[in-house]
DNA sequence: CTGTTAGCGCGTTCAG
DNA sequence: CTGAACGCGCTAACAG
């Protein structure tokens, strides 16, 4: 109801500049401290809070930063994100939200919807999409916006990106089913044109030839993440001649599907057949099989996402570099692929 | 790099004013049509947008609006939000997600962030805090900031809801389990001062009352919706004298751990003992053991929220009435409450 | 140390 | 139908 008192409306009360106002809110040196407090007093006195908008206009900066992930109701992504607002909300900074849900053309409207809404920055990990021709992030680096990929990212000069070792992150799933004595591991990818899949992809791969493993393409399929659509695969492939004795997931809800599929064949996991999954999502400890995952620690992944955008903006003048930061994700060992009792080292 | 090109650029180019062009721009009839054809084409030749900023400034209104909810990782905010936005983006709003975490300092935290980012309105969904004398909602209105509560509200004068009708849902389940014959049902309640906790509470109450059925407070306890913290008090009601044959929870991540504790005690569900939740999250429908839930159409919620939020904003010189809306919630009957099967109309 | 002036980009009178 | 001028609230440049 109140109009919002203004710099102009402490001056006046004051009987100085708005200028003056304006530097000793800024606390700028050049003001004599009984001014400031003065100054200060009276702000406070008439309730004054700066206009955003104001600065924003003048300053050319929003202090609003994107976030476009896949989809927030994964816990990966909302930590993520969480991760994220710590870092940005001390700053000064506030954090616009965007899902994509895996469409390429929801995600270029919304990099043009935060182009005009004058974001400062774009933290972003990138749609499944076809990816091929999608120009929208050249013109978030045409307008000097900085753009910071995590865990989803694409090569392009000048973006930095936080991730995690993917490939070593699947090696160390695969090379642990290897020890509890699983001889054809089948391995349910997603789409390998993203690096994280591609990655994950090839250290399995790795990890089944350095331990003399045949390596199998029928054991290998690339779907999407749904719960769904990982079950019908799963079928296929215990009804094989020769069905896989272990299933590396790249997704914790694909490994979900698995368990699903697994136990409706009757068949026992870890006796039977061991799932590993990726994420480390929170169901797959609560479950009452729990099921052994990679953590990837997202919210320290936003927090040095996070931690990348400041320092680019800060460092705006000087020519822009690239960091890459890759953290080391962790096995999680749980029941689903537990054969062996940890102490006994066992060789099968 | 290139600096963005503003009205005045392609008001030189014309030879006309940037008055004109902003008129051309925004379709007023009292331009000519020659002259709107011309200023569009060399607007859309010299890539011209419009500086939201400065729109902001000069109109007073953000085009943001702030959605606070309790988390984003759980199924029902995450679809609200879902909901929200596809009713605001096409409306030209965009929208900034907080997180309250359940804790009443970082609601209040979310409220300013947003007041000082400007924003056009505040949906949200309160806190779980001690709710007393939290003023942080009357300084939005004093602002005269359109606020509207969905799922869990307070009763404020001039703001308005959208809700369900927890109470039914409440007394659907319950009703429901007593059809499946069982004749004492607990309830895990939750921070009954929020009335959506409270309703429950209530139409879980009368179900009991309505049909003759003991009221035992013995098997009421208010837990904090986390998975861990309601395994302590199932396993209080199974050590019981007279255990309960069934479990009303109201949030399915209680009722999950409910399914958890009941199995490690060697019961069986739903013979031994009935489950429903509340919520429908979507793993109640993927375990294996699916779960018994009441769904809230979350994402319909959202976007009458925002509805009513457009509505406001609207009729803003009328005097601001309430709208409370009210959905109605759906009992979605799973496999951890049926007990009898559903043609059998059975009578125990 | 502080006042004056100007401008960020837009919409909106008020004239013509 | 269109131009000139002003103001939204703030900061930065230039004076003094």
């Amino acid at each position: 109801m109140s109009k919002k008192t203004t710099i102009y409306d402490i001056a006046k009360e004051l009987n100085i500049t708005a200028a003056t106002v304006s530097r000793a809110l800024n606390n700028n040196p050049k003001i004599s401290s009984k001014t400031k407090e003065l100054v200060f007093e009276t702000a406070k006195k008439m309730n004054y809070e700066q206009n955003k908008l104001a600065l924003a206009l003048k300053s050319g900066k929003s202090y609003n930063v994107g976030v476009i992930v896949p989809r927030i109701d994964s816990n990966f992504f909302s930590s993520v994100i969480r991760g994220i607002e710590e870092e940005l909300y001390p700053a000064g900074y506030h954090v616009i939200i965007c899902q994509t849900h895996d469409q390429e053309e929801l995600e270029i409207k919304n990099i043009n919807s935060l182009l005009n809404a004058q974001v400062d920055g774009v933290l972003m990990s990138i749609s499944n999409g076809k990816l091929e021709e999608n120009d929208s992030f050249n013109r978030l680096l045409e307008k000097n916006v900085p753009l910071i990929f995590f865990d989803r990212k694409k090569e392009i000069n000048n973006v930095s990106s936080v991730t995690i070792d993917d490939f070593n992150g699947a090696y160390m799933a695969t090379k642990h089913l290897i020890d509890q004595g699983c001889k054809r591991i089948a391995h349910l990818s997603n789409n390998r044109k993203l690096e994280i899949f591609r990655n994950r992809y090839l250290g399995y791969k790795q990890a089944i030839l350095d331990n003399g493993l045949e390596f199998d393409e029928n054991l290998i399929e690339e779907i999407q993440s749904k719960v769904l659509e990982g079950r019908s695969t799963v079928k296929r492939f215990l009804e094989m001649d020769r069905p896989p004795d272990a299933i590396f997931s790249s997704s914790d809800f694909t490994a979900l599907s698995a368990v699903q599929e697994i136990k409706a064949h009757g068949l026992k996991i870890p006796e039977d057949i061991c799932v590993v999954g990726f994420s480390n999502e929170p169901f797959t400890r609560f479950m009452e099989l729990s099921i052994t995952s990679v953590d990837q620690s997202p919210k320290e992944m936003g927090k040095i996402a996070a931690q990348v955008f400041l320092e680019e903006v800060k460092n705006s003048k000087k020519i822009k570099s690239e960091k890459h930061v890759v953290l080391t994700p962790e096995l999680i060992i749980r029941k689903s692929s537990l054969k062996i009792l940890k102490n006994k080292k066992a060789k099968i």
